[in-house]
DNA sequence: ATCAAAAATACAATCGATTGTATTTTTAAT
DNA sequence: ATTAAAAATACAATCGATTGTATTTTTGAT
């Protein structure tokens, strides 16, 4: 039910003038005069007339939008992220349209489906953790819409990237409990097909190298990171018998499940087991004992993220080179980890 | 650079037919033999064809599209709504495109301009806390945008809503802090001009007066409730010297801030200062003590308010009709209350 | 007052898909 | 084989805005 069905058509036959008049004049062109273009505007705002992006998108083959999409948006490092991606793209004037996986492989592909159909002019994502064939990445890029990943990327020749360094996030984090002495760091990981759990994973295995300590296999426990899991996790670990006096989980939340279920089952944390989390999550402030983690800077990522995005949406040729920017990450102290 | 030129009429060139049997095709038509179909269907996918929706919505005058409009998807009450939206519209075959307006008046009505000129069949909405007039919001239903408000709703006659009863919950929090024995309650409240806050307050006057306690206007406190003014509302109530024994929040991030503030200046909660928040946030399950919070049923008001939207937009003459869906909210008692 | 140059505006095609109507092809009954 | 009815496909207008080109109007110099 539109009710509204102003076009500049109508405003043209109001004043009796040509509809390209009364476009040119709506996009203050310096082809109509600014008497001509005062009075359009008058009547174009007395009729309530509002510009129809379909057209002017589907005529201009230009939508100035761009899409985002990651796996949850209520995982503050994402939300942190979109408001950077935001910030950076409503300056350049580009709308953004926000988008969730769910960690859905389905869902991802549909939405770049949909992305692509509504003729976007680039994306940012960060992959669900079910995604481990490129084909849906690969097919944007084909279709000449230039993608950028930010965070969780993947492994495709010629793609753009803004990253931390997951290998020395993961390389700090474990030496760090190591300095604090402890000596039996089980780790949490994400699936291993993607490339930041694959890396985090690799600077534990280094840490525990430069420092003579042999890496276990049960030490290695991949799950979907969720807070059940990480209570699943210990409860695994406590069956089996497993002895462990660290935890270096790849996310927040995965640990705060952790330190849950220890504090459930008694177990004192730092002194029985120390924890070090993955992604400075606000809750990794509250929980008690504070939670020490390594920190990603979400809204700069978001900021670079664009900037990159835009420049490829700008240059023509842009889609076969390749660009990757890592930003700082750092280790937070708090009180998970104080022996 | 869009290398994917590949139209209808790409398609009915190459197979020496018209286009709009390949538009008939695509759309599954019963006017075109399964036999062309067929053909047309093999070739369109041999050629990459991807149907160009700025066109069709334009000319179908739909874009199986709803906007769905909150204050900060990083919350999880909001996100858990966008949930439920999402999976009522996706079912519905409609797609969602998700806005914060960061609680800013400005971005919420350039986020309701663009949704309107991109021609969204419809509108969820939870306003922000600038939002005092209400001009951009009637402004989409004179345009025949159907539009929903969930949760944060404002006063204009007609108007279709899902909310909670948040005089009920402001009673229910302030009868549990009276309960457990506390006589001089302060509350922490929003700006007074949204309807949830004005409400969550008359329930706790109302309790108040039921148990014969004095309203005392040193105890209202309205700030944006974010964690600082959770904390500086506490700093202020010391200051002053103003005597109270528990605080009953209209949200769990200000409660947040106020809990860790009290901590901070050694008062015991809650002994010396009894807690109630509202909305459940994830956050209120993990501080220390544990948040007694209002539970609102975010996931199902998003199903709700997306159903009552879609029935909006499917009947022509429902924009005049009013509709409010109350769901069930409920307390959650731990830690912070248990004196 | 005349006329060329400049300025303002009108015309018409276009973006890509949809859809009502017209035309052609097929089917089937005689 | 003929022909009317039915089926399949083609034609052309349309959605609303944009934009290159054509035309008209205005300006200003003579």
């Amino acid at each position: 039910m539109n009710i509204n069905k102003v076009t500049i058509h109508d405003i043209a036959k109001a004043l009796d003038i040509n509809s390209s008049t009364v476009s040119r004049a709506l996009n203050d062109s310096p082809r109509v005069t600014k008497k001509t273009k005062d009075k359009i505007l008058k009547v174009a705002q007395e009729m309530g007339y509002q510009r129809n992006l379909l057209a002017s998108n589907l005529r201009k083959n230009v939508t100035n939008t761009i899409g985002v999409v990651v796996p949850r948006i209520s995982r503050h490092f994402f939300s942190s992220v979109i408001q950077g991606v935001e910030e950076t793209a409503y300056q350049a004037g580009f709308s953004v349209i926000i988008c969730q996986s769910l960690e859905q492989l389905e869902r991802e592909k549909n939405i770049l489906e949909t992305l692509a159909a509504n003729r976007v002019d680039g994306v940012l994502i960060s992959i669900s953790m079910e995604t481990m064939d490129y084909e849906h990445l690969e097919g944007l890029k084909n279709r000449g819409i230039p993608l950028v990943f930010f965070d969780r990327h993947c492994n495709i020749p010629g793609t753009n990237n803004v990253l931390i360094d997951d290998f020395k996030g993961g390389y700090d984090a474990t030496q760090h409990l190591i300095t604090k002495g402890c000596k039996n760091i089980v780790h949490f990981s994400g699936p291993q097909e993607l490339e930041i759990y694959k890396n985090r994973f690799r600077g534990y295995k280094e840490a525990l190298k430069k420092n003579g300590i042999a890496f276990r296999d049960e030490y290695l426990i991949s799950s979907r990171l969720m807070e059940q899991d990480g209570i699943d996790n210990i409860k695994k670990l406590l069956d089996k018998g497993i002895v462990f006096d660290a935890i270096f989980s790849a996310n927040d939340v995965a640990a705060i499940g952790a330190i849950k279920c220890l504090i459930e089952n008694k177990m004192k944390i730092p002194e029985d087991v120390a924890i070090v989390g993955f992604s400075n999550e606000p809750i990794s402030t509250v929980i008690n004992p504070t939670l020490t983690t390594i920190n990603q800077p979400g809204f700069e990522m978001g900021k670079a993220a664009t900037d990159l995005l835009i420049k490829n949406i700008k240059d023509e040729n842009s889609l076969l080179q390749e660009e990757t920017i890592i930003m700082e990450s750092n280790l937070i102290e708090r009180q998970s980890s104080q022996k």
